[in-house]
DNA sequence: CTACAATCTGTAGTCACTACAGATGCAAGC
DNA sequence: GCTTGCATCTGTAGTGACTACAGATTGTAG
């Protein structure tokens, strides 16, 4: 038996550099239950495994992806049930998209309003500033 | 003299209605700085005038178009020390434009990644979850 | 005068972290 | 074994822009 082979476990440090998350913010995601809390060493250490890097990427990932921790949640949740977790997490990426799509189509429609704002402002000239204008009117 | 024509003072929640800011959210306001604070009546209750619904309906509309409190206060603190600040609006806009071009386009990405998941997985087919595999994967 | 609505102050909660302070632990070099 | 110095620990508070109470007071219509 290649007892070799069993990996050690790392520091925080150390998962904090492999998976690119924060110290801080490993400590906070075990505080809200996101991560499961690691066996520690004698002196109160947090020693973690190969398990737990995977998990923390998984988080990272989705967080790059604009989910929420919530939604985070509700999937490990879910595939810690043995439950397939498939067609629940395509669900929840479908309703992400939307959203996504909804922040762009809103982001756009402020787009113009500045354009037309900045367009229209000459600063020097006689005339009242535009945007200032645009920024009292109640509509 | 029309003493006639002298506008009665509001109360916080006729102006909240007027402007359609949240009674909260106007104390608030006033509680960091943004919003000058009114004088009271004898039991205190804040009595807003016309100076104050404008400079809230400004203050909305700023919000509405994505700008910080903190840009907020500043064109304020401008405007209040008798510079023109049409230019520096023009300036402060213009940032906030490229800014909201800035999350467009990373949304855009995140929507086309998001795109790429949802249409690979079908659900039901005995292949692993593609979402599910992009989420564990570190880049 | 009595209800009852409106407003008051102050504090705490939200989300997803980030930033300390002050106390320990650990590992390497001597 | 001892020291040095970095790593890690816990706990608390701060961020932005509000929102949500609790419990006390005030204003007003009938």
């Amino acid at each position: 038996m290649p007892t070799r082979l069993r990996a050690r476990p790392l520091p925080i440090g150390r998962l904090s550099k492999t998976t690119g998350v924060n110290i801080e913010t490993i400590r906070y995601y075990e505080r809200v239950g996101l991560l499961p809390a690691p066996p520690r060493s004698a002196g109160r250490h947090r020693l973690y495994d190969e398990a737990h890097v995977q998990r923390l990427v998984f988080i990272r990932r989705s967080r790059e992806l604009g989910f929420s921790l919530d939604d985070i949640r509700a999937r490990h949740t879910l595939a810690d049930n043995g439950n397939v977790a498939c067609s629940d997490t395509r669900d929840m990426t479908l309703r992400h998209l939307a959203d996504v799509r909804g922040k762009i189509a809103s982001l756009r429609k402020l787009e113009r309003a500045l354009k037309v704002m900045t367009d229209a402002c000459q600063p020097g000239s006689q005339r009242p500033c535009p945007i200032l204008d645009t920024l009292n009117a109640s509509r």
